[in-house]
DNA sequence: AATTTGTGTTCAAATTAATGAACATTAGTT
DNA sequence: AACTAATGTTCATTAATTTGAACACAAATT
């Protein structure tokens, strides 16, 4: 009927699915991943088909990356391989060091009669711990931050005023209304700019167990 | 050798995905959090569709569990949302459950010259959920909420303005600086009174079990 | 009320994932 | 080498996802 080619995001499997793309530009490749943990279990195509329910012939296009499986099919791969769905995706994912939020990509939710604005700063799943600042600093103003271990992240947001955050060895400058999310696996230091007094609020998340 | 049966574990996706079977006997259901995220960006179907390139007849479907999306429907949705695929899908994973909360204290950091100064609103342990949000609200302004279940707690911290928080039957008057912490497992509702804006921070911690 | 607009849901067709059997390839044994 | 067993890949078929259009439904406008 429609011969509609997607130009963009054509999600052709027919051969090696997503070819020439970059990591950030495709979904996540798991298929090295579950033939490493396949073989780390010392299983074989049909053991894991048998004790997965998924056949053998879709396992090996999977862990060769020449299919695209569908959740179901993932997850009863990881139930198998008793590996945590979310570890198995994320294995090949890279992590970015910041994820700087615009002004205008901040999801916005506001009442009907548009008098009260919500701001979504962020939204987080399974988190072992947690802790939450206000901060205000005048020019010149320096925070300096030891390691919290890896897998923690700061969430920073900029109510006024300039800041500049350093983590490991990259830098971002925030400006009134923007977010930061960094990792915090290194020692990290916010400096208020100026010239007025830097206004903001962190989310502090420790031993978070998913990359973001 | 045993036979695995596969006539039932074969996805059927008729009608109604997954009916009847425990959380952890079935994938993850990825719809509520998915339809959750596209209305806090107040997009559309339609909307949503075009930005993650992903027909909206099958965005309705997936949102109401009644298909088994691939990797690549899933991470092109990840994408348009701008959420990490790996929250998206751990969102409905594990069953909540509920701990009491206590309110512990927030002291006050500063830097050795004084001009970084930090306000610790709140810490706490291990938390299944997390949100957190900026909000400005006019004089008049009204934010009705629905109840977020038992567990839930609210930590709002008022920058500037003054604002009147109702759960339940109780009330309370916030002046600027002050925090509040609150229990959401009710509708609740913030009123902005002004006469100037209201302006503050919030963090949702969403079935946590442990107490601070 | 009628019309338009916006939003979400079904429908038939096309594409693609998943299955079981057949095939190919390697490794081990006689 | 030849045979066999084990493992992984490919092949037809089936089953399911994905798509674009058509369809309901509600909200707003005329």
């Amino acid at each position: 009927m429609q011969q509609k080619k997607k130009a963009s995001s054509s999600s052709s499997f027919a051969r090696d699915a997503f070819a020439g793309q970059s990591t950030s530009d495709r979904p996540p490749l798991v298929g090295k991943e579950i033939q490493r943990l396949r073989q780390e279990h010392q299983l074989t195509l049909d053991e894991l088909a048998s004790k997965s329910g998924v056949s053998k012939s879709i396992l090996s296009q999977i862990e060769r990356d020449h299919s695209n499986p569908t959740l179901s099919t993932i997850w009863r791969i990881s139930q198998a391989l008793k590996q945590p769905l979310v570890d198995m995706l994320s294995s090949g994912q890279e992590k970015p060091r910041f994820e700087h939020l615009k002004v205008n990509q901040t999801p916005v939710v506001s009442s009907t009669d548009g008098k009260f604005v919500l701001k979504i700063l962020g939204t987080l799943g399974t988190v072992s711990t947690l802790q939450w600042y206000e901060f205000k600093a005048e020019e010149g103003g320096i925070l300096e931050s030891e390691s919290h271990g890896s897998g923690s992240l700061e969430n920073l947001t900029l109510v006024s005023g300039k800041l500049l955050v350093i983590s490991g060895t990259e830098s971002r400058e925030l400006i009134s209304g923007e977010t930061l999310r960094f990792l915090t696996d290194s020692p990290h230091r916010l400096e208020s700019l100026g010239p007025e007094p830097a206004h903001g609020f962190m989310v502090n998340l420790l031993k978070s167990n998913e990359s973001f």
